[in-house]
DNA sequence: CACTTCAGTTAGAAGTTATCACGAACATTA
DNA sequence: TAATGTTCGTGATAACTTCTAACTGAAGTG
């Protein structure tokens, strides 16, 4: 039994092959979209003919969803990587935005509309709930809270009982409710400018982006 | 010249079977998504043979397209019913929510991963540009206007010479930018439910729903 | 050297969108 | 009424797609 000990040509060969055809799949999304890759396309371009792509991936399927898991594993590694260069939350949310623009294609694959039957693997909502305590982190560093009126004082109760979102980070619910919040408004910002739905309309995406973030920090 | 003083029999005929593939569609799209539309498959459901479909339509991108002409006339719909009613900026946030309940791939076909070359016709920019008017509409009828900190001041100042968007509404550039921020962040919490990316998380979306409306209404 | 493993091939099934040419039903006009 | 169009639905066909099966040849292993 081969054990591995470093890897054999024939696995280096593999992997290299592996990564040319993703390289090739996120070409083809970022031109045309995650439903229109075409592994025949991507066979035919790398100079091999059709079938040979099921050596290395099982179907459609699992390569889209090995590049969904790529793409939640960069969106973690940019934030990660930001808040040990310790940035706040303004920080990441600047490195959202930069990581966003920079493949709009990429960032609906996670966030874009979702395939009803489909059911993320686990190792990749791990990755999510990664990213998620990040953004606590750097809420509970805040130095001020968000102050409850009404319903957010209803959800900041509610919270205190459900949290496991957050794998029971000892914050306080004002700064899971801010988590929360800064997602849903980042996400609200960017999903629309970058699906193109403020073009046309005149003003800069990037104001109001700094404005929702501004008001997240303020009260 | 048939001066079309009514509608001919075979002209409604035609609207009707029209109106059934669409049907078939929003079905077929409800359960499998969009990406899953089979053209073949509702000619055969509706009894018909392949190629007959193409006497209704051009093909699968006008059928699309009128689909989603059709979810923004819906949007619209119920935004001006609700206003009409006499609803309020939390009303329209609530006529949102249950509209989008209602089918979350409609939702998803206004609001979801943009095809990259798709270019929506100009009677479809019309819509959403109606849509916008009824939430600044709201906006600018609420008693309180949203106090301006930094990066929101500088916000409404370039409002202020920005706002064709809402066909140059005489707002003030604070109510403009509530209307943008009702559209970003309940989007924000909306779209992240429908796709399912709180399940598992444990919290209830419409807490934070209402949270986040409370907070637009504030301050 | 023999044997196994694996990459890549062609062939083919089943599905899709879309076009074409034809017959049949319908509507309109002479 | 009869002739003439117009439109609907069909089967055949082309060009795609994913994906399986069987086969060839090369590379690594005992």
């Amino acid at each position: 039994m081969a054990e591995a000990r470093t890897s054999t040509p024939r696995e280096r060969y593999r992997t290299q092959v592996r990564a040319e055809i993703k390289e090739h799949a996120w070409e083809q999304i970022a031109t045309a979209g995650a439903s229109a890759l075409s592994l025949n396309a991507i066979s035919k371009r790398m100079g091999m003919s059709g079938p040979a792509l099921y050596r290395y991936f099982d179907g459609r399927d699992e390569l889209i969803t090995e590049l969904i898991r790529d793409a939640y594993r960069s969106q973690a590694d940019t934030f990660r990587a930001a808040a040990e260069a310790g940035a706040d939350l303004a920080g990441l949310a600047h490195a959202l935005r930069t990581w966003a623009l920079e493949d709009p294609q990429r960032y609906f694959l996670i966030f874009g509309t979702p395939v009803p039957g489909y059911r993320a693997p686990d190792d990749i909502t791990e990755i999510a709930a990664e990213i998620m305590t990040v953004i606590v982190d750097a809420c509970a560093a805040l130095p001020s809270e968000p102050t409850p009126d009404g319903a957010a004082e209803a959800f900041d109760t509610h919270l205190e009982t459900h949290r496991q979102w957050a794998r029971d980070h000892p914050a306080s619910p004002a700064a899971l409710r801010r988590a929360l919040s800064f997602w849903t408004r980042m996400h609200g910002v960017l999903s629309l400018e970058l699906a193109g739905q403020f073009t046309g309309m005149g003003f800069d995406p990037a104001l109001l982006y700094a404005a929702e973030l501004e008001g997240l920090l303020g009260p």
